[in-house]
DNA sequence: CGAGTGCTGTTACACAGTAACAGTCTGACG
DNA sequence: CGTCAGACTGTTACTGTGTAACAGCACTCG
């Protein structure tokens, strides 16, 4: 059966403390696993977080300019790099942008549901998905090591903004 | 049961024949479907047959440039912009690269094995996949338009090849 | 013929990402 | 405590990816 990490976010949700929740455990994963989450770091995850939208890397410079006058594009894909490595963040092939990972602790398959109107990404972790994959990949002989699984569509709001729209 | 369309293929293969069958398909698909396969357009396509191995927007551009002066990054990405949407390219937004499509005639929901080691990409159509897709999508009300589905790994070739090295 | 449409040329950018080297800070260890 | 290595950030400069906007040309259709 499926697993559902996460859910479309509700325009209405108290957002505050999402982000609250994601560097309370990106904090616990850093520190249990011997990295360092440095000031800059921890900054760039919180803008990352600031919405459910997923964020360009040159966005995320300009905002970080604004407050270190030094930012310089090495800066913003540095921190991009160890948020990766570190779990914390998940890049979005298909957009060139990058979201905030909701479950930094939990092993990583993930995929992730993109709504084209809104732009909001949900992502999944659904392990027969990656089974599926991993045995079709098989019968040719091929040893899966990672997966991008991006899918576009429609959100649930959206559906229904669009069926109000050409009624 | 799965439809596995295009298979590894062998170092050792006659690709002659893969790049004159792609073309004269491509043909095909266009006269029937009344676009227009320009000289250029048919170039390029070449070009990217010219393996079946994901090419990239600025090596094409720089074969191109050797043949006609005037070529120019615009005169790349419409030809692939065409290519894309004429359903006789497809676009691995993970490598930021482009393969062939061996099915062009075919509906489109395909999937892509990339090997890390040797480069090649095989295409996948497994619609048992986009169908596990759509119903874990659907249990979050989405509604899916567009996949992105992109794996890596090692093809069989080239585990082999890792086995002999290690050995 | 004239208008419209589709294709290509051309210029000029904006955005994405990286290499390489220079400082600085931190934590470990004698 | 000093120092030394490694990690982190600053800085410059560049390559690669992709697009906007306008100009001209060709071909078709009325």
């Amino acid at each position: 059966m499926a697993t559902v990490l996460k859910s479309f976010a509700s325009p209405a949700h108290d957002h505050g403390r999402c982000i609250k929740t994601a560097l309370v455990k990106a904090e616990r994963a850093c520190t249990t696993s011997g990295k360092r989450l440095t000031p800059l770091r921890r900054r760039v995850l919180e803008l990352i977080w600031n919405s459910h939208l997923p964020v360009k890397a040159y966005e995320l410079l300009s905002h970080l300019a604004q407050e270190r006058a030094q930012a310089a594009p090495p800066t913003v894909y540095r921190a991009l790099e160890f948020l990766q490595d570190a779990g914390l963040v998940h890049r979005i092939a298909s957009l060139n942008a990058f979201v905030g990972c909701g479950e930094p602790l939990a092993g990583h398959v993930s995929q992730f549901l993109i709504c084209t109107r809104c732009g909001t990404v949900a992502e999944l972790a659904e392990p027969a998905l990656s089974a599926g994959i991993a045995a079709s990949a098989q019968r040719l002989g091929f040893k899966v090591a990672r997966e991008t699984i991006e899918v576009e569509g429609l959100c649930r709001d959206c559906q229904k903004a669009e069926r109000a729209l050409t009624r």
